[in-house]
DNA sequence: CAGTGGTCTAGACCACCGA
DNA sequence: CGGTGGTCTAGACCACTGG
């Protein structure tokens, strides 16, 4: 049992992908054709075609209509950053994790904050800062705008309990977001929270988050450099 | 036109996903059943299968035989992290990408470095290190150590013509690879290179890179705070 | 032109879930 | 048990590529 009772697509694909891995196909190299599978494993044209396809789609090979299907070039380097929420993921590791509120509040949105929100300037907006600890150590500083249409609850919700990022995710589901990572130096106010040095180095992940039709939040999101790191993996 | 000559699978999918996107189906609402899109839509089985296939397969939509299919939980943000070559990246900004060479040799590797690259200690291994510029200006430290075995004319290449990482796909088919990207300060050698001050933030990328039975190359990547961000976004 | 991939159909059998 | 998804086939038409 295990590779017998595999679907038959996932046999051709395994074939290929193993030929690919080996080295006996280079870059570049035509990939056996739809017809050439066909007769080889004794299926369907549908199933030799979905082998093929979804291994174009993971990218490792390429096809071209009327030409036909190669091994792909390159190899990108690519892998699922997964961004969480911390509290979770501090939890994870078996950790104890706990918030300092710092702020909670609603204030009059400046030009550029409106402008990233979706708003008009001079709208209310909620805004709220919070230092998370991880078994008592700052690990993150984070500054939130949040849009009060997309989370009209947000300053009654208790962040020692729900994370801004759960309160939102249950709030306004995510549609779409988008992020930038920057090595910056923090602030005063960043690095006394955090209890590092003005001159320690820091990641900052700054978020925007959309939800439906509205932007939902956008956060800026302080991590000592000396205290955490993103990491991830690529398996062909 | 132009959505008219839609496949029918990619209009099925186009339509879930607006009513995904647009909040009214929410997560865990049930999604129409293939029964039900082959009715609407007036397609066979196969194309409707085929839509909520991919849909499943970029997340959007969970399913589970026997009882249907429903909208994910978006409860994490994710995002395909690509990481490109220098040079690539660069010229498709439309800049110019040049190269300065600072090392290309040979060395015994230490205790560390030989456990990273799955050789014994003293043995030998390539070692380079490079500064990438855009327009002329630095924006990437590369100090790279490679396994002899995986790319055996390493040092007969041309840095200046050919990246490394570029050398090291042609010769060395990517299967794994890690990654982790952190804060740091820049050492004495990588400020003076970079056109940077000891105490100004940058972004460093341990990569280690896999090619079949063989570690290829382990590399610290780094890149000035001010210049340089990685970013990306994620949509529903 | 022959060979390739891109799409689509109408049926089929199976495994699984929930009432 | 009926409804669901997972897989598969045999055949079809089309668009594109290359010699």
């Amino acid at each position: 049992m295990g590779k017998d009772d595999l679907p038959a697509y996932e046999k051709v694909k395994g074939w290929i992908r193993q030929h690919i891995s080996s080295g006996e196909w280079r870059p570049g190299d035509p990939v056996p054709s739809e017809a050439a599978l066909i007769e080889r494993f004794g299926v369907s044209r549908m199933t030799a075609h979905r082998a093929l396809r979804e291994l174009a789609a993971e990218g490792l090979v390429t096809r071209v209509q009327g030409s036909g299907t190669r091994v792909a070039q390159l190899h990108r380097i690519s892998s699922q950053l997964v961004i969480r929420d911390v509290h979770e993921e501090v939890v994870e590791r078996g950790h104890v994790h706990t918030t300092r509120v710092l702020l909670v509040g609603e204030e009059k949105a400046g030009a550029d904050l409106a402008a990233s929100l979706g708003l008009r300037k001079g709208a209310r907006v909620f805004h709220s800062i919070l230092v998370h600890l991880e078994n008592g150590v700052a690990i993150q500083y984070e500054d939130r705008y949040v849009n009060p249409a997309a989370a009209p609850l947000y300053l009654q919700a208790d962040f020692t309990q729900e994370s801004p990022t759960l309160h939102l995710l249950r709030h306004a589901p995510l549609t779409e977001a988008s992020y930038a990572i920057e090595a910056c130096l923090p602030t005063e106010a960043e690095a006394k929270e955090l209890g590092i040095r003005r001159g320690d180095p820091c990641l900052a992940m700054m978020r925007r988050t959309v939800s439906g039709a509205n932007v939902a939040s956008v956060a800026r999101l302080v991590y000592p450099g000396s205290r955490y790191s993103f990491a991830g993996q690529f398996q062909a």
